[in-house]
DNA sequence: CATGAATGAGTTTTCATTCAT
DNA sequence: AATGAATGAAAACTCATTCAT
């Protein structure tokens, strides 16, 4: 049995966090390079010399701000994705998800498409994690399509190819509505990305059947997109 | 007519276009802020104070050759997608085309992500064309989307919504060949997101049904997207 | 009579002692400016702030611990200093009880050896005292020396500058063993050095001449050196 | 034939000189951890960024520094040892010349002293070369004994010890004469030393001479210290 | 008394920009 | 026009010292 954390434990993490989140203010608002450590200290109501008490560098500070934002989403997503039945399910969550979970941290979202560029871009630099951690959500994701072709509910495709669409395509939904101060609904983007992407993924048509139950709902909310016909 | 341009000029132009290769090299490799004019200086084999005689600040320079990677970009990619019979090759074409120019041009590509992520952090900085351009190069893709509509190709879908998804799609895929050595042949990767994207927007297998309640609503030129129902 | 210490004292007394041996390996090793309080504080296994309980300041705990230094030093050299018989003994016995001190207290050596440059450097800054306290050093091995000219074991020479000059000897023999992790046998290198003072400082061989022309200008109490011819 | 210096070359040069001169004004009155960029730079008279076009870091203009001021000495130090006829000469005038020259850049004293002892004190840290250079300039000394023996001017002793012992003795010398604002006339000091260690040196009085090459001595190789008697 | 978290002045270093040649 | 030396503002990081607990 760990022993009881400590009163100091305690409030050292407590103090790490707030510095966490103005970490993720600041960085998420002028990119790594055009924070500077001021700012942090100013947003977190202590001096400069403090944060260095918690966090050895910038670079460090950095990517501990980076490593919370992505455990927070990661867990969430995961809960999320378990949850689904079917593959069209999933896809509107995990949409939705993390359209919310960024929509909730638009500074992190920030952070991370930075973070995500930055490994684009830098040959050498980056924290080497970031990729990783992304490339295990697109493994999850991944999974998921793969046990909808076991279970026959779409034909069979790429499947990592396939979560890697997915992927993107939230990418570029989220990264639309924190840009533009968009449609606080996502839902029905949600949906139609969702109904798009299933449609292109369901066994053929023959004649009669789609490979997924038919759903005589009518309702399907369906908001951005366009129905049918 | 204009009087045809003196040779100053078009020592000038030449000048210019030297610079902006040097400063797309530079800024691709080390991004906007890491990147030094005497970095750009030396790429393009001049003082340090040349440049400043032809572009006013980095941030001029940078703008500039951001504008002339776009250039290039949005020649290419409009003048293939005319060409383009139906959709679905268009939407191949469109991949292709941009998968193309961005292996060409990494460097660029490189400029172009980042330049993205700056217009989504940063609430007062970066060139505020950058998403004026982008979105040309979108509604472009929209009215090919549109005009299969139209033709009946594929069924009634929101236009703008698909154009942003075939957009997002498009970076995905780039992004993935540039970070990752990746397979050479874009074509196989183009193909399956055309395919993709296309079966999920052709119109519904005859009298069959599709799990979604047909909806015989008719027209709207559907703007940004519009649920159905 | 002095009231006897009460408990309070001694512990106090105690506990600047653990601080003193602490600062001096600290300066010791790294020197003054690169020495840290919380390195003397951990090397003494209190807190930084405790240290401030004791010592106005890292000044005053530097001068504190070369002064407690300079005492056993002190002490060591007058008792080994009184026990010589013959002034040859004596320039032995101060350079092997010189060196065997700092051999002991290696750390010491470094600090004292930094304070007396500090000495030579600094126009305004340094304990003031170190150099009085190696003048007063001085003086007692110029008594010896004197000592040895009125018992004529010596030729009449200016007492205070061969202090200085066996001082010096004394001084460069103790570095260069501390330096280089150099021949644990001091008395070699004592006795050679002692030797050849001696040798430098001993009467003219009777009725003989020596290849320098014999002055016999009698007296000079010699100040401040004076060289012979 | 080298190519004659261009215009530039000669003021990269003459700037450096100016820097050089300020670093070691500035090293010298403070020593390297005191001493700022900024007051070196008020000293050369140009801004604080300027010397980094010069120097890559403070060590790096330290070392320079260090580097010019030893030139200087070296040079002369060698020709007038080259100069002396015999070993008595030669220590006087050794002693002299690096009085002299100390006494003409008493910056560069305090600078050398320093660097010497971060030499003593640092196991890590220091440029290596001021041991080497040093070392040098011992081994010439050393030579000089050498010869002086070998031409039978002075007994059989340790060449190195020696050259170790007039190498103390002046550094001792030339330090109390920077210190305390003493005797400007070096050479009665030198003087005196010189007779001091040239009568250590010479010869056994066999009756009658000195100087004079008797050799029933025996051989003694006394290399490494070790007096007679 | 003891602690150690917090402070912020002070230092090195970088680099966009200017300007005399 | 071109150059490249000079500038100095700005930023990361360190550490002696203070003070609330």
């Amino acid at each position: 049995m760990p022993p009881r954390p400590s009163k100091e434990d305690v409030l050292t993490a407590y103090r790490r966090s707030v510095f966490l989140d103005a970490a993720i203010r600041v960085f998420g608002a002028y990119g790594f390079e055009r924070a500077t450590m001021e700012q942090i200290a100013r947003e977190a109501d202590v001096a400069k010399g403090t944060i260095y008490l918690y966090y050895e560098s910038k670079q460090a500070i950095y990517e501990a701000a980076l490593r919370s934002g992505f455990a927070g989403l990661d867990e969430r997503t995961r809960r999320r994705l378990d949850e689904a039945k079917t593959l069209r399910e999933a896809i509107t969550s995990f949409i939705a998800t993390r359209a919310g979970y960024f929509g909730e941290h638009p500074d992190f979202f920030r952070m991370y498409v930075a973070a995500v560029v930055t490994q684009i871009i830098s040959v050498d630099t980056g924290p080497a994690d970031v990729q990783t951690i992304v490339d295990e959500q697109m493994r999850r994701l991944e999974q998921v399509v793969e046990r909808a072709i076991a279970r026959r509910e779409i034909r069979r495709v790429d499947a990592a190819a396939t979560a890697r669409g997915i992927f993107d395509l939230t990418r570029g939904l989220v990264a639309r509505r924190l840009t533009t101060g968009a449609n606080p609904d996502v839902t029905a983007d949600a949906d139609f990305l969702a109904d798009l992407i299933w449609r292109g993924l369901r066994r053929e048509a023959s004649p009669g059947r789609t490979g997924a139950p038919t759903r005589p709902d009518g309702k399907r909310r369906a908001q951005r997109s366009k129905g049918t016909r």
